[in-house]
DNA sequence: TTAGGTGCAAACCCTTTGCTTTCTA
DNA sequence: TAGAAAGCAAAGGGTTTGCACCTAA
């Protein structure tokens, strides 16, 4: 892993037109606005709101262009997705915080986030033991968040 | 958690049939025939590999069926689901084996199962912190296996 | 006998793709 | 100016649903 580090929108930015030209493709106007909305969200974004979001400031972008983009940016590491309970994907943003994890509540669809370094240190030793090369991981613990226990 | 044990077919049947009938739903022949592929397999199935097991026993067994049928054995604790770098939900036996965690390597494919009670202790007690009431988690985690690795 | 279950096909939803037009480098 | 990207709509793949017929209890 080893993605700590809380980079600015700018610096994030930055780095994803570093990956883009690398990879000899090219930025637009487009991947500029998801990334930014992607990158200052807090949340786990579905595409439907990163899609309403996206609209509401160019109202020409369609949802196969956010599809795109989310994928370029989950590839250089700036994106995490997830499939809570599943049916759709859900985006954050991988470097505006910590790796966290998350427990999701299967009555009211809450998600509540933790950290747990213990945790993240046994993981990588299990993958040390397996010689596995981690590259991402995600734990999800489904349950009854406080207010949904009867 | 907590279950730790390892139910044979026939005890797990029976814990179907009582799941079942509490309910006030009827036990049937498609049923039997679809926990008992699913509950005598040591892999993670797609559903295509379930149908095709099952299609070969009764060949007018159709997908609908597979799918509620899953859908009541997951509810019921008989069987997990996950959804190892997505598309389509794989499903195993909850109770032919301790719970156990997985390493997917994205070059081949691969599936790695690791158990590590520890890992399973912090996790009760995050959410012990949290007040949260676990139901059951999946932890997956994302690489390449030693073969894999250039 | 009476809900509930099955099978089939159609419907659905999310995601990807093909193609023409537009735009970045 | 060449080749990548966008935008649209249509295609795809997995899963769910509606409905007529069947079956467990």
């Amino acid at each position: 892993m080893g993605n700590h580090g809380q980079l600015s929108t700018e610096e994030a930015l930055e780095r994803l037109e570093k990956h883009v030209s690398e990879k000899g493709l090219r930025m637009t106007r487009q991947r500029r606005l998801i990334a930014s909305i992607m990158l200052e969200s807090d949340d786990h974004l579905s595409i439907e709101q990163l899609y309403l979001s996206v609209h509401s400031r160019d109202s020409n972008v369609g949802y196969a262009t956010i599809y795109r983009t989310l994928k370029l940016l989950t590839e250089c590491g700036l994106a995490l997705s997830s499939h809570f309970g599943d049916g759709a994907a859900r985006f954050e943003s991988a470097v505006a915080r910590d790796h966290h994890d998350h427990m999701i509540c299967t009555a009211c669809d809450k998600i509540i986030e933790f950290e747990n370094e213990e945790i993240e240190r046994l993981q990588e030793k299990a993958c040390d033991e397996l010689k596995f090369e981690m590259t991402y991981y995600c734990m999800e613990i489904y349950g009854l968040c406080e207010e949904c226990q009867d």
